[in-house]
DNA sequence: TATTTCCATTACAGTTTTGTCACATTCGCC
DNA sequence: GGCGAATGTGACAAAACTGTAATGGAAATA
């Protein structure tokens, strides 16, 4: 679970919003000020900051600047309207904004949004029932783990990266064996497939995620 | 130079941001709908979409998908106000929007944030001499691929996720074999660690990357 | 329909992975 | 130094992985 440090002096606003992430799944921590907020960062090792620029105790860009020093990336709170704020921000590496007054659920997504790119929130692909977390190398199939050998994990991480995509059996094979076939034979990739397809597909006698396309290669539903 | 592709069938608005992006240093190319859009991206590969979600000719999301699935970041102009639109479109993963009207100066801000932040577009770790690209799931090691076990990978990534923490031997193998050490041996985790050692460290000897924290567990140095 | 080509399936042997054991070594502490 | 606990190491079978071969079947083409 991702936990978020809020920078934040308004103490009714602070309670607010600790409360509503809470319920939507994030762990919180608080600081006031800027001395604690430095605290904060190194001693509970946030996910992500959210910083209020406008601190009573201390400076929001100092604060900044600091969880851009620990890899935390920073969404920061503003006045509506300051325009200077936002664009020195922005420059100096945090990696959002949002004014006050804002919408609960839209901070929420932007949150969500900042985790997902910078790599703090899990990194996982889903597909109908498959789904694949990339962080921890695990496939779960309708909620059950299966276990893919590592090149079985390789041969699905191609597919996922190039989904929808027709993928040649050449270049399938320049994925995972390298050497375009010189060293391992056509045949192995089908077989690949096939095995795949027995750990992952609902109906491996009636593919639905990887289909052939015959002549051209295979392509993963997407 | 990065090179944009906008995405909107205002004429002026187009005329106006590209001799501007250009400006400001971008190369740019245009689309005024989601089929020359979708073209544009293919041929074009560009480094980022700006994509305006009202679009006459198509749906901007549909934009904003195909971008994610060819791994294009996006950002999108929306109405001011149009508050469904925002959620719908940062959930759907893309990097970050500006209202319109905007000023031009916040939009290069915002450009240069995004384009820093995905800058390496794919999901690389490295550390000190080892690599450990998590969208091919391969490790690298003084530039020669290691190959890894399922179990030995999932180990390093483990690792990789809490670097520079120290993980204790029972939350290591609750991470890896679920049960806390219910069915498998407290030492299988000593064996595995070894191994591991054995195909990253540069002196298995005298581990470097992971350290033995005697009576608490094993940290990465990060 | 006959033919060819491409893909699927099964079977199999060599190799690697996996988990455990027994024993060695190191560390902290008296 | 000597002791006990924690960690490291080498070896071992069972299981799984990996690559190939042989065979069967489906789809395109003539």
């Amino acid at each position: 679970m991702e936990k978020l440090l809020l920078v934040e002096d308004d103490l009714t606003l602070v309670r607010m919003l600790r409360s509503f992430l809470e319920g939507e799944g994030f762990r919180t921590t608080t600081a006031s000020g800027q001395t604690a907020a430095m605290e904060q960062m190194a001693a509970a090792q946030p996910d992500l900051a959210l910083v209020d620029l406008s601190l009573a105790e201390g400076n929001g860009f100092a604060v900044c600047g600091e969880a851009k020093r620990l890899g935390i990336p920073v969404i920061f709170l503003t006045a509506s309207g300051d325009e200077y704020s936002v664009v020195a921000g922005l420059d100096m590496g945090a990696d959002d904004y949002i004014a006050k007054p804002f919408r609960p659920r839209e901070l929420v997504s932007r949150i969500r949004s900042v985790l997902r790119r910078t790599g703090k929130g899990r990194r996982v692909v889903t597909l109908r029932d498959l789904t694949v977390d990339t962080e921890k190398g695990t496939v779960t199939k309708a909620g059950k783990e299966v276990f893919l050998s590592a090149l079985e994990y390789r041969l699905l991480l191609v597919f996922l990266n190039s989904r929808g995509q027709i993928l040649s059996r050449n270049r399938l094979l320049e994925e995972i064996w390298d050497s375009a076939g010189d060293f391992v034979s056509d045949n192995t990739l089908t077989v690949y497939i096939k095995r795949l397809r027995d750990k992952i597909e609902t109906d491996p006698a009636q593919p639905s995620l990887i289909k052939t396309v015959r002549g051209l290669g295979y392509r993963l539903e997407g």
